[in-house]
DNA sequence: GTCTATACTGAGATAGAC
DNA sequence: GTCTATCTCAGTATAGAC
């Protein structure tokens, strides 16, 4: 007996539709990068045509443009979560909450690689609301030091740059990783662990 | 009177060309990125042809491999040079030495960047070894610790955000800059108040 | 050693049907 | 709301002259 091709995706409301793709945009930038990834591959994680992404998006750095607010907007939200907690432990909380965003495929990826993106003369601006944005809600909502802001944000770029390389595994670093995650976000270690991509392989 | 144009280049041995070209290579790709950036573009600033690149160098590719494995041995090389004093300064020294690289045009942004592309197949691994290079090298023959190291480069990564970032100057991070680049790197502030770049201006 | 001219390709975007 | 077909252009890479 002979099947009925699946040739178009399902009709959906279009603010569905716009999660899907984020989720999918998320994925691959976060994987690829923003200029290493096409609007196609988009698409087809999305399992929808490639007009169709620009059509919803307008442009692909509008697309990016989203995803990377909504990124950012994610990290702020988990953070904001352990607020309620006593205040010693924040650094200790957030910590875990960041590292915990690695589950989200792409997520923490696409916010390193934010920061590396000024080249693209619409994005800048937007990666540095971003970063900023985190930056004073961890100083002045979560209350940490200068001292401590800064040294929690360095921490979270270096995890950013480990998880950027798929650096785990590689000679010199294997235990440096679990020490790095360990020391900049206590706590954080035991969520990681199986979340960590190998070196080399798209996640 | 009518003047004869300069239309090729002066002729020169390929190795010093080479050179040349490595230079603009990295202050070009430093600004608008390894994708963002376009082997005329690099061509232009080198003052050669476009073809000309791609015949000395094989591929767009193997340019930017060149030229953030020359930045790698570049801040080894920095570092190295701050051995011979007293242990104790080298953290201090080789920070001071790292941020002394803001005045070399593209050389902070390049490797910054280099840290976030994985999605090339071929540059992942020479971004992998570069990073882990300098890890070994602090750790290994600067002698820190594992903890001082990981600090360290933490503290490099920060100011690699911030450079790629052109964060200068932007609310909620203005004083704060001062502090990170002060706290990550003591001294090195000094010999960086001049070099930052301003938000959205390329260089 | 370096250029001009050009072939080739990939990918973003548009038009319009269903 | 979603697709197919297609235009267009930028950008890498090649061929070959000087």
């Amino acid at each position: 007996m002979t099947v009925e091709e699946v040739t178009t995706a399902p009709r959906m409301k279009a603010a569905d539709r716009r999660e899907l793709i984020l989720d999918a945009a998320t994925a691959v930038f976060g994987a690829k990068s923003y200029v290493g990834t096409t609007t196609d591959e988009v698409a087809r994680a999305a399992g929808v045509s490639q007009p169709y992404v620009v059509r919803l998006f307008g442009t692909k750095a509008k697309l990016y443009i989203a995803v990377i607010e909504r990124a950012y907007e994610r990290v702020i939200g988990e953070f904001r979560q352990v607020l309620p907690g006593p205040p010693e432990e924040r650094v200790k909380r957030m910590g875990a909450a960041y590292a915990g965003l690695l589950s989200e495929r792409g997520m923490l990826p696409v916010i390193a690689n934010s920061t590396a993106l000024d080249g693209e003369p619409e994005i800048g601006p937007v990666a540095r609301a971003g970063f900023n944005s985190i930056w004073r809600f961890v100083r002045d909502e979560a209350g940490l030091t200068e001292e401590q802001t800064r040294d929690f944000m360095a921490g979270g770029m270096l995890i950013n740059a480990i998880v950027g390389l798929r650096l785990v595994g590689a000679y010199g670093t294997e235990q440096s990783v679990t020490e790095v995650l360990n020391a900049c976000f206590p706590d954080a270690i035991s969520r990681v662990r199986d979340l960590m991509p190998v070196a080399g392989e798209p996640w």
